[in-house]
DNA sequence: CTTGACCTTCCCAGCGTGGGAAGCACCATA
DNA sequence: TATGGTGCTTCCCACGCTGGGAAGGTCAAG
């Protein structure tokens, strides 16, 4: 199997596959005489499951311990449930950063009349802010947000 | 004021203050004798008005108009809802996609022991996965996400 | 054999932020 | 006044994830 088909096959680019290989995450493929990357059903497996908890937001980091586990046939499952719920703790951070986001956002959105007079709530409130505010939200959503890119 | 006590005054970092400067974010600062950027009342103001966008989880490029919404006296309101309520709608994807994650993965950790024994639903699922999955969440969490970091 | 689709490597971009180096400017204290 | 410490300047590099694109080799079908 190419690249490409493997790509068809499992949902991640080409361009990730390289890059997946390239930071180790996943073993380099063996090469077809031409030099072409050959991908057989074993790597077709392991990219899913990389394409998986991709979708599932976990950080490539997080990907290099689950695949870790995943090989392990002698893992204890506490283990990989620490890395889920690790990973679920970051996730409501997140949500609830976004949420205060959307709540204050909202709240101004409603006060504003949205006509073609000048006079506007939220741009009042953005001009008029305090001093340093709290950063509340920001700083919640830290490293690994990318990921869910 | 230096750069520094307008970092200290406004909580962007001197770093960021620079950065905003050179993609022209914000007007580019007076220079002192000895080349030292000088800040006065005026500049501080926008940097508030950045910093507390960047709290609402705007994106540079949203900030950037909100700054010219802003500036334009003559604006209609209606112009800074609009970019307000398109935020809003980008801030509720992105949560119903962690909100999504966050609901697969708890339902695995809730099937998941968590004991010394390898078996482990969690690794399962993820191993298991269909062919080309849908991708629900994270196409969701298209670009502008990383601003919320 | 030509053509087009595919592969290879390599470099560059973006987002927002920070780290750090090298060198100059400034201020307070000895 | 000399000196040190702090703060400023510019410049480059990094992260995490992804894509774009160039230059060149390969393969299968017409």
């Amino acid at each position: 199997m190419n690249i490409g088909e493997a790509s068809a096959a499992t949902g991640v680019s080409a361009k990730m596959i390289r890059h997946y290989e390239q930071t180790g995450l996943i073993r380099p493929a063996l090469r077809s005489g031409a030099g072409y990357r050959v991908y057989g059903d074993g790597d077709v497996h392991d990219l899913r499951f990389i394409r998986r908890a991709r979708d599932l937001g976990f950080s490539t980091a997080q990907m290099g311990q689950l695949m870790k586990l995943w090989r392990d046939r002698s893992r204890a499952s506490s283990d990989v449930k620490a890395v889920a719920l690790a990973h679920i703790v970051e996730l409501e951070a997140k949500m609830r950063a976004l949420q205060e986001m959307t709540r204050a956002l909202r709240h101004l959105a409603e006060h504003c009349h949205g006509d073609a007079r000048p006079h506007c709530p939220i741009i009042e409130d953005l001009s008029a802010a305090g001093a340093t505010p709290a950063d509340e939200g920001r700083k919640a959503l830290g490293k690994g947000f990318e990921v869910l890119r």
